[in-house]
DNA sequence: AGGTGTGAACACTTTCACAGCA
DNA sequence: TGCTGTGAAAGTGTTCACACCT
């Protein structure tokens, strides 16, 4: 059992009191583990096991942060090996929850919504879009690919016949926060936002934000008055 | 003048020697920006001046975050009354540098491209997308709503013709970095990366990357063991 | 009152450096 | 020797609390 505890802005903070073992991991930390898993998945196979200098370097971080993040949830690495690669991958997915498929509605079956359902990536990391709502009636009906679009009238119901765990939010701005509402309602309790538009939720489900014009004007910030010198640097954000 | 400070993982760093305002903006603190000012831009006419009470409300964010962050870059609320609304925006757009449009190039012209070049939003918001190229020769010849897509091969041309400043990679992860190595040999210095590999490149370059799957494996950990209690908690990332 | 600006306290996160195991 | 695991130090970001203006 391990504690969660995410910071920064309006944050997710959980505590397990009696368990086990008992830690914590930071949203910088999760987010680290992705790349990890990524890496470790793409060399599988070529080596039994990797050090923290390697994986350090595959996923744009540093040796002593990568110790630290996998010590954060029990060490099994070998000193003066490194980390078995196979198992190293198991433990990542067990603790991330990535052992099992997870159930996603997507919300919206406009512009972005058609992209994210055809971009095969979700479902080929476990996350499978099983139902698709819209509010245009001239989209209700039709199927895409063996889902059919269906009127967000049917949330309740949907949600709870298909099991959804996660909603994918890509509506206008404005109708966001009422496509939200209703799926909390029907109980979904993990919400992937593309609206441009904060959403308040209860206390006990995750928004996660992706909104690209606030990354472009992050971009557009750093190369305003971008003079003279620039230290280190690789890779921001993601 | 500003100091512009990115922290965490590996992120960029700038110092600006002499000059009259010397400050620090994080990471964070842009973020936050681009929240306030899509906040403002809502209620402008509503009231010319707002408390930071009421912008960290709008913003999801609380009143002492909202000082912090103005504070960073010289003050000029009013005690007792708040800020000038649309002085704040006007500050915050030149802080950011959105008081010009700027030129972007759209490398990969499928799905994700394609959703991205039809997301109004950029347009809408000072992002002009004035290139496309694809390695695809199926697709290099035709026009987009007056742009048409070129082959990767004119990189170096167009992109200095075009005067274009940021590049959105949208292509397959093994083409992103050869992609973002082009495009950078060519003078763009600020990259926003779809493709879900870490990307390096040179310090003065600036990489922004969206990783949806990562979004997704977030929520995934969120809810995975999420027993009993959950303390305070809105809306995550972004 | 109402609300800003800000030092000081607090809370994290990252980096260092090194003991200790294979 | 090589590399992990981890306290301790350094560095950042957030929250508090209050002086001070209108």
């Amino acid at each position: 059992m391990l504690v969660k505890t995410f910071t920064s802005v309006p944050r997710s903070t959980r505590r397990y009191p009696e368990t086990a073992v008992s830690r914590k991991i930071s949203e910088s930390t999760v987010r680290r583990l992705s790349h990890y898993l990524r890496a470790l998945e793409r060399r599988v196979g070529d080596s039994t096991t990797i050090s923290s200098q390697q994986l350090a370097r595959e996923a744009g971080t540093t040796a002593a942060q990568v110790r630290k993040d996998l010590s954060s949830f029990g060490s099994f690495g070998k000193r003066g090996l490194g980390y078995p690669t196979q198992e190293l991958i198991d433990r990542i997915r067990d603790i991330m929850g990535l052992t099992r498929p997870w159930r996603v509605a997507l919300l919206g079956a406009g512009r972005i919504g058609s992209a994210l359902y055809e971009y095969g990536d979700f479902r080929a990391r476990g996350f499978d879009i099983v139902a698709i709502f819209d509010a245009d009636s001239e989209k209700v009906g039709r199927v895409w690919d063996g889902v059919e679009i269906r009127d967000p009238a049917a949330i309740a119901e949907v949600v709870e016949r298909e099991r959804i765990d996660l909603a994918v939010i890509a509506v206008p701005a404005e109708a966001a926060q009422e496509m939200v509402d209703a799926v909390v309602r029907a109980g979904v309790r993990g919400v992937l936002n593309f609206a441009p538009r904060r959403i308040r939720v209860p206390t006990d489900v995750t928004v996660q934000d992706v909104n690209m014009v606030m990354e472009l004007e992050g971009l557009a910030f750093q190369l305003t008055d971008a003079d003279l010198d620039a230290p280190q640097r690789e890779a921001t954000g993601s």
